[in-house]
RNA sequence: GUAGGCGUAGUUCAGUUGGUAGAGCACCUGUUUGUGGCACAGGGUGUCGCGGGUUCGAGCCCCGUCGCCUACCCCA
């Protein structure tokens, strides 16, 4: 038997329902925010990857599915989201349309070959949004607050965490002096650290070594060396937060794992689906553009992970509707036929093709869930007429073909 | 890449010191030849992951292998 590969998954009955529930529930909400559609190619040139989410990062050291097509393409399936979007983006030549702004929401696929475990799949879906050409921190608020409205609509719970990650005036002083205070104690730090602090500094802070975190509790803090742009926008963000009741809190540790980060960094986590924790990330990264070749432009974005989200959210509950039709002989089975066309410009209809008795097309009827099951018997045949039953109501009519 | 756990019916799982393959649910048939869900009666639907080995005999023991799950790591 030829089985899907590993990490891959098939999605059928009330997981594929969850799956396009989760979907179109996040497409209502950002069109509600002035988001439109944007679909981009699954498969990339591997530079697009490596100059935005960035060689340092695990995704493109070490996860990429990375290939030479037929052409002779160093070509990579997506492993995220946002470098595509950014990529069109520029391509369309969208960044010289100054003072305009584009907001593009997305979902799809993405890889990454990792161990797959819970909350982690080789080809896992995200439903991401991005907004060009705004600045305002009111912007990052906006997104984090459709997140938000996102989640209520699907009724799961959630944690908020945020993070300054500062800009290219305050980083780069404050990545000094976290390698100096680094490099201080590494001799005590584990070993993927000490290769970090050269290639990464930032990506220390999150270490889930236990030591190592007991050790960077001294550590200083970025979001105490804001440039005082990044520290009045932070400042304005929890406002805004605030007044609007959205809870959060803060964690200076929080460091996305892509490269094109700055400022304004957010995470939602779920503490009920095992330690892949994080259902939805994103923050601003307003460099990004011009690292794919464009004119500097201001962005914000984030995405969220479908299959995380799959295992949190409950479906309303599905009723009866629709019509099931059968007949009990073979000679009545055409007539069945055009009734079933009709009955479809309004209704679910399912049509069993064999003849059989009443009982079982009820107990069919009742396995497809349809709200009427409806059947030409022996006498029905001759009449021109079909016994319906409402399998909620439990009532019974017999009507003329024509009245259906 | 590392560590632990698990592979037996459609599914969830039991299977004793090695001795003819089991249960619940699901499914099928009937009770009811024109009335679903409920009840009752009956029915096992299987390459015990795969390949070797030990043994008179292996689901069980040994070796190998593949797959799945969980965790580290990473991240949505």
């Amino acid at each position: 038997m030829i089985k899907a590969l590993r990490g891959m998954k098939d999605l059928t009955f009330e997981e594929s329902e969850r799956f396009v529930h989760i979907v179109t529930t996040a497409t209502t909400i950002a069109k509600r925010y002035g988001y439109s559609y944007i679909e981009t190619p699954i498969l990339e040139e591997t530079k697009l990857f490596k100059r935005s989410v960035g060689e340092s990062s695990d995704i493109v050291g070490k996860e990429m599915y990375q290939f030479e097509d037929k052409g002779g393409n160093d070509v990579c399936m997506r492993p995220e989201g946002t470098a595509g979007v950014v990529r069109s983006f520029v391509q369309a030549k969208l960044d010289r349309r100054q003072n305009e702004k584009f907001k593009f929401y997305y979902y799809g696929p993405m890889f990454r070959y990792e161990r797959p475990q819970k909350g982690r799949l080789r080809e896992f879906h995200q439903f991401g949004c991005e907004s060009f050409g705004e600045a305002s921190v009111y912007e990052d608020f906006t997104i984090i607050q459709m997140i938000g409205d996102i989640f209520k609509a699907l009724g799961i719970g959630y944690k908020l965490k945020i993070n300054s990650l500062g800009c290219p005036e305050c980083m780069p002083p404050y990545r000094q002096n976290l390698v100096e205070f680094l490099t201080e104690c590494k001799d005590e730090l584990c070993e993927d650290c000490n290769r970090r602090i050269e290639t990464n500094p930032i990506r220390v802070l999150d270490c889930k070594n236990e030591k190592c975190q007991s050790l960077l509790v001294n550590s200083p803090k970025l979001i105490k060396n804001l440039c005082s742009s990044c520290d009045d926008d932070f400042a304005k963000l929890e406002r805004l937060l605030k007044s609007e009741n959205i809870e959060y809190e803060l964690d200076t540790n929080l460091v996305r794992g892509l490269d094109y980060y700055s400022k304004t960094a957010f995470e939602f986590v779920s503490n009920e689906i095992g330690s892949q924790s994080a259902i939805a990330g994103g923050g601003r990264y307003d460099r990004l553009v011009e690292f794919l070749d464009g004119k500097s432009t201001p962005a914000v974005g984030f995405a969220l992970g479908i299959e995380r989200i799959m295992e949190l959210v409950k479906m309303p509950e599905v009723k009866r509707s629709g019509y099931y039709l059968g007949a009990m002989d073979e000679e009545a089975i055409d007539s069945l036929f055009p009734l079933a066309s009709k009955k479809r410009d309004t209704e679910k209809v399912t049509v069993e093709y064999a003849p059989k008795k009443l009982k079982a097309h009820l107990k069919n009827a009742d396995r497809v869930n349809a709200r009427y099951c409806a059947v030409i018997g022996e006498d029905e045949f001759k009449d021109r007429t079909i016994w319906i039953k409402d399998l909620v109501e439990k009532k019974e009519v017999v009507v003329a073909w024509e009245e259906l």
